[in-house]
RNA sequence: GCCCCCGUAGCCCAAUGGCAGAGGCAGGCCCCUUAAAAGGGCUCCAGUGUGGGUUCGAGUCCCACCGGGGGCACCA
């Protein structure tokens, strides 16, 4: 396709005809984008398998490269102008490492289930499915009118039955697996249920509530213990509930504040019966992993503290009753060491052993405040567990650190000093953190100081503050002090000395041991609505297993997401904490039961009702990419190998370089890591991490405006004048923020196709800044980049005539070292993706190019490397350029330009000269002169003789081609 | 309160510990134009947030503080 000079109708009749305008860069774009598709430019062959064609000549000889953006949810909105900011820095390195030899795979796909498009289907009562297709076209066209160079044959979206069925099959196999903690590794359930009949392993102990070994359980019993093992599994247990988006929520969806993440609405704690992925067992894992990611180190930082790991031991403490022993209290701390200070116990308000422990009456002789103004210990309690439940996280927030609680009228014992110890229930101590009980060392610990303060509990110091500490509580390192019984002694030892004596001793005792909790909780993975994967699961309507979730079999996938009158969410006013969730499934009666022979003959189901989190369909979309046509795998496992398979031993293998936005650090990366590991342990991939290096793209702001009443207006009606803005000739004051419409200052990649072209606009965005960094968005400055090509375009192309201007004759020797010092430039900007520096080198050889042949062609050995150099940003006017240069093949795999070393070194060149660190001279020396020579020459400028004097030379710094500096004595 | 990142010209940003400026925007001047600008050329503009320290030499390394952004927050 080297087309005809495209015919360029001057609109106004100055514009030389032949102008690289917008009109111009519009027609060049849509016409490579044509080719490109045409002749499949970017399509990257699998090993084996229905995409192979092309492997052995464009494939096999070469690296792999697989380059993976955050895929977007497709809103209504389509794209503003900072969506595309990470898909053209993927799209620019991808298209630069293709130049550079590599068989590269760049792909794109659609986060099709969600909130957005469930509440729009309820305003507008058109099915999600078919908003959603819709606003997929509208976002591809924005994406191929931008040149990226996506395999677009790959494309998935997570709303199609042939992509959710294997999110579907990815969570049968969590469902069918238990953490096996000897190995390490997650496991089909089969291998544990023949190891427990074969007596060559017991249930994990929490597992099986019954006192019998496993061979004596009853077969009801004995699938609950299976399905207590399973890494998918229900739980009746306090989880977020969200009544005005009328959903439970995860705790990554939960704001600090209590909030949900989406709808800002108020999210309270309330038990229910909700599906969980068992996270944390892969807690370890997910943290020692991540050190030998290319994270960045804020992304790594924020998993590590929300794994939030803490080493201490757990310790128990045997309760006294009216009628001898109670029940003993197991606490976890990370201060075993100051056992002899705890001086009371708390228990979370909703701990299990709560009800048990609570005496009968007042013991005698107890402070009024231990009472709480309640008749019996039963009613203190009572009351208490019912304000803290009803008390949303955000009220909890509210009076934090007004420290509150309630005394069950029951003792327990020290271990370490023998001391009886009252027992109290108070919300500072949370259920799902450690055991859901403490031993409150409030001389340690400041939450204790206070709530002993307020409760008039002993205070017992057992690590000596510094001297002249005149704080409470004393966190710090300091000697063990009150710390010794006849059967211990700590006193004197530091901080990790005294822990370790101290849990040694409680192990040698029997009173607890070492423990290691971690703030990660199971994921909580049902939600009620109706846009998302319905669950693979059914549950006997009768008979003995009534109720047991069953996973329904391979060929029974996708289970298909049925259509209903009704697709909202039930919703509840945002604080009618009594609501209870709804699910919009439960609605589609002909849906809900089935009939269906799983291995015992034809019986009657009830299908689960809930649906799956969005997050579910991005936990392992960079898989399906690889091979998203197989209908009997989720992957070819050949395929997988290849593209995200380890390099070396000790290499986790992924994605080669995934970028998207710092948001979902704890969210979708964590939830991908966890279900990667879980494919990795059962041998579905060879890669231990989905992503072996991320970079998170900045966020672009634009200039936004408020009039005098401080309303946003229209910011694209704004103009600028002599230093200040104006609307309607009303001055505005200027803003930057968040792109979008609240605050009027949408930018679309449209707009900036129609003024400037896709060219410019993707120079635009690459120059501002680095990848990384957060920048405003100036409409103003963008012209500056049109310019470039506008320059680049008359260095090739008569403006007149539109004829090939450049040259056969060779470059000048002066051009050489600019050219060849550009080129190394230009390749550093793209590997460590700063594409700024790039785009400033390339304007550099444009500038220099233009004034050194401002009279005379360019020659080709210039103009060529040229338009390579641009390609990977600015690849249609390079393709452009690279056609009418006389090449019929595409450049996409055309050798990147290579630097000659010879060229990058000057023969002369301009050294500082210093006298003690101050500039005192500048003098020109041969390249490659040595120490002596420099120093020699520099001796001779006039200016520095000045300076020596008579002076003693002590020191002679030389650093070969920069400076010289003398240090007087 | 704790942790992380960032402060260089009017603005966006460059500068392996070695002469603070590569590139762009805006401003000014000139050329081309009847005129204009999304053409061409020239040009003004900071001593690197503040205060210490290390070093022959600090934008760069270390410490403290100030300002901006982000994360976590009763996690025992």
């Amino acid at each position: 396709m080297s087309q005809a000079p495209v015919p360029n109708p001057p609109a106004d009749p100055e514009i030389p005809p032949h102008r690289y305008t917008a009109a111009v860069a519009g027609r060049i774009e849509q016409s490579w984008q044509d080719r490109w598709a045409a002749e499949g430019t970017f399509a990257a062959p699998n090993p084996v398998g229905d995409l192979s064609e092309g492997f052995a000549e464009r494939a096999q000889a070469r690296p792999k490269l697989f380059v993976n953006d955050m895929f977007p949810y497709p809103s209504g909105e389509g794209l503003h102008v900072g969506h595309p900011l990470g898909y053209i820095g993927t799209d620019v390195y991808s298209r630069y490492m293709r130049m550079l030899g590599h068989n590269v795979l760049h792909t794109m796909g659609f986060d099709a289930f969600g909130l957005p498009a469930e509440q729009f289907a309820v305003q507008t009562g058109q099915h999600p499915r078919v908003t959603t297709e819709q606003n997929i076209v509208a976002i591809r066209r924005q994406l191929r009118r931008l040149g990226l160079d996506h395999d677009i044959r790959r494309s998935v979206s997570t709303m199609d039955p042939g992509y959710y069925k294997w999110t579907q099959w990815i969570f049968k196999q969590i469902f069918c697996s238990f953490y096996d903690e000897a190995a390490d590794a997650a496991r089909p359930v089969e291998a544990l249920v023949s190891e427990l009949d074969a007596g060559t392993r017991e249930p994990r102990p929490e597992t099986n509530p019954y006192g019998m070994p496993w061979s004596e359980l009853s077969a009801q019993q004995r699938n609950s213990v299976v399905d207590a093992h399973r890494l998918a599994y229900v739980s009746q247990a306090p989880v977020n509930w969200c009544p005005g988006l009328g959903t439970v929520l995860s705790n990554e969806e939960v704001t600090a504040d209590g909030r949900s993440e989406r709808g800002n609405f108020p999210v309270f704690r309330r038990p229910l019966k909700q599906w969980k992925m068992r996270i944390t067992a892969y807690a370890e894992r997910l943290l020692a992993d991540l050190d030998a990611l290319e994270w960045p180190e804020s992304i790594k930082l924020m998993q590590r503290n929300w794994i939030g790991r803490s080493i201490g031991a757990t310790i128990s403490f045997t309760s006294a009753s009216s009628t001898g022993r109670g029940p003993s209290i197991e606490v976890f701390t990370t201060r075993p060491d100051t056992l002899f200070g705890a001086t009371y116990l708390v228990l979370a308000p909703e701990h299990a052993l709560v009800e048990e422990l609570t005496a009968e009456e007042w013991p005698d002789g107890i402070a009024e405040s231990w009472r709480s103004h309640a008749e019996s210990p039963a009613a203190a309690v009572a009351a208490y567990q019912k304000s803290s439940s009803r008390r949303s996280e955000l009220e909890r927030q509210a009076d934090q650190r007004v420290k509150s609680g309630v005394f069950l009228g029951r003792y327990a014992t020290n271990p370490a000093t023998g001391e009886e110890i009252p027992i109290f229930i108070a919300d500072y101590v949370l259920t799902g953190y450690g055991t859901g009980a403490i031993m409150a060392v409030p001389g340690q610990d400041e939450r204790d100081w206070e709530f002993a303060e307020a409760y008039d509990l002993s205070i017992v110091r057992t690590v000596a503050p510094p001297d002249g500490f005149e704080g409470k509580a004393f966190t710090g390192e300091g000697p063990a002090i009150n710390s010794a019984s006849d059967r211990l002694d700590l006193n004197g030892m530091g901080v990790s000395d005294a822990k370790a004596a101290m849990i040694s001793w409680l192990v040698e005792e029997g009173h607890g041991q070492a423990r290691t909790t971690y703030r990660l909780h199971d994921w909580l993975f049902s939600r009620q609505r109706y846009w998302g994967e319905p669950f693979p699961i059914v549950y006997p309507v009768d008979g003995e297993d009534v109720d047991r979730p069953i996973a329904v079999p391979d060929n029974a996938l996708p289970v298909l997401l049925p259509d209903v009158e009704d697709y909202s969410p039930r919703t509840f006013p945002d604080d009618d904490v009594t609501s209870e969730p709804e699910a919009p499934l439960a609605r589609a009666t002909d849906w809900l039961t089935v009939e269906m022979d799983l291995g015992d003959g034809l019986r009657t189901y009830r299908r689960e009702t809930n649906t799956m989190p969005n997050w579910a369909g991005s936990c392992w979309y960079e898989l399906r990419y690889l091979d998203p046509h197989n209908d009997s795998a989720f992957c070819d496992p050949e395929i997988e190998k290849y593209w995200m398979g380890p390099r070396e031993d000790g290499d986790a293998g992924g994605v080669d370089l995934y970028v998207g936005g710092a948001e979902h650090a704890v969210l979708h990366l964590l939830y991908a890591r966890f279900w990667h590991k879980v494919l990795f342990d059962l041998g579905h991939v060879s890669s231990s991490e989905p992503f072996r290096r991320l970079v998170n793209q900045g966020m672009l702001q634009a200039p936004a405006y408020t009039d005098a009443r401080g309303m946003y207006v229209d910011a694209s009606a704004v103009a600028s004048r002599g230093g200040g803005f104006f609307y309607d000739d009303a001055a505005v004051r200027q803003e930057f923020g968040k792109i979008g419409k609240s605050l009027k200052n949408m930018i679309t990649p449209d707009d900036m196709f129609a003024d400037y072209g896709a060219d410019t606009f993707r120079l635009y965005e690459m120059f501002t800044g680095p990848l990384d960094q957060s920048r405003p968005w100036d409409p103003k400055a963008v012209i500056g980049m049109l310019r470039l090509l506008q320059r680049l375009w008359r260095l090739v192309i008569d403006e007149q005539t539109g004829e090939v201007r450049v040259g056969e004759q060779p470059a000048d020797a002066a051009s050489l070292p600019v050219l060849h010092r550009v080129v190394d430039g230009v390749r550093a900007g793209m590997e460590s993706l700063r594409f700024n520096i790039a785009i400033a080198r390339i304007t550099e050889l444009v500038n220099h190019a233009t004034q050194a042949y401002a009279a005379r062609p360019v020659p080709r050995s210039m103009a060529e490397p040229l338009v390579l150099l641009i390609a990977p940003l600015a690849p249609h006017i390079a393709e452009e350029l690279w056609s009418r240069l006389g090449h019929a093949e595409s450049l996409a795999r055309t050798d990147f330009p290579v630097a000659d070393p010879r060229h990058l070194v000057d023969e002369m060149v301009e050294i500082a000269v210093q006298v003690n660190g101050k500039l005192r001279g500048s003098v020109g020396v041969l390249a490659g002169a040595d120490a002596s020579a420099m120093e020699m020459t520099a001796r001779q400028d006039p200016n520095v003789r000045a300076h020596l004097g008579d002076a003693e030379v002590r020191r002679v710094i030389s650093v070969p081609g920069k400076l010289v500096n003398f240090v007087l004595g």
